[in-house]
DNA sequence: GGCATATATAGAGACTTGTCAATATCGATT
DNA sequence: AATCGATATTGACAAGTCTCTATATATGCC
């Protein structure tokens, strides 16, 4: 796949694993994690996780915050506010019905 | 990258390519596009762009309709909806501050 | 500094994906 | 059936991605 420029783009990219969405899904529910808690997405080995884990941080869905050796994720509201402006721009001008097709 | 069995991460890795995301881009702005009509995207072959619009199909974000030897591709509102609730679900239950770290 | 724990990075392998030229398929017209 | 235009499929290639083992780096404690 190709690496975006477009940030949106970049977010989608970051967020469409499945390891990585439970990631997101499991800061959503929690605030803040420390990187040694992801158990939602476990199963997989530690330098896994480590990687998923830059993948969201360069695309920007995550900030992070160290505490001793323990290293704290969780979601940038910059990131979650864009993803949901995404959402909301597809959706808003999507609601012509298909039969619009009719008048073509 | 792995294949999901995840319906949201179906829609979000059909979705997290530049091509594709202006393809739905364009769909939401116009309702039904013939697919001789994606210029957005334009600048790719023939080839690569019905590869575009088949992944986007099996995902499930778009419906066709054959008009003659015309094909015109359109949002199916089920798919918009579920990526909608996506990015709900992960703003909804995010909205806490990080600062709830202060507390662990 | 040595040692321990937490976590990031490097490297390799298997698999996936975007791209295009060539070709096949579909529907319409003659 | 032959021909044409629209669009899907095939096959090959280069680049990207997920995974793990091994190792490096960061922090804290003694």
């Amino acid at each position: 796949m190709k690496r975006a420029t477009d940030p949106d783009v970049q977010l989608l990219q970051a967020a469409a694993d499945p390891t990585r969405l439970s990631i997101l899904r499991q800061l959503s529910a929690e605030g803040a994690v420390c990187a040694c808690n992801f158990t939602d997405c476990c199963g997989i080995a530690q330098p896994t996780l480590s990687h998923h884990l830059r993948v969201l941080r360069t695309a920007g869905w995550v900030a992070t915050e160290r505490h001793g050796t323990w290293i704290y994720y969780s979601l940038r509201p910059e990131a979650v506010a864009r993803f949901r402006a995404l959402a909301g721009e597809v959706e808003a001008r999507s609601a012509r019905p298909a039969s619009a097709l009719a008048s073509s």
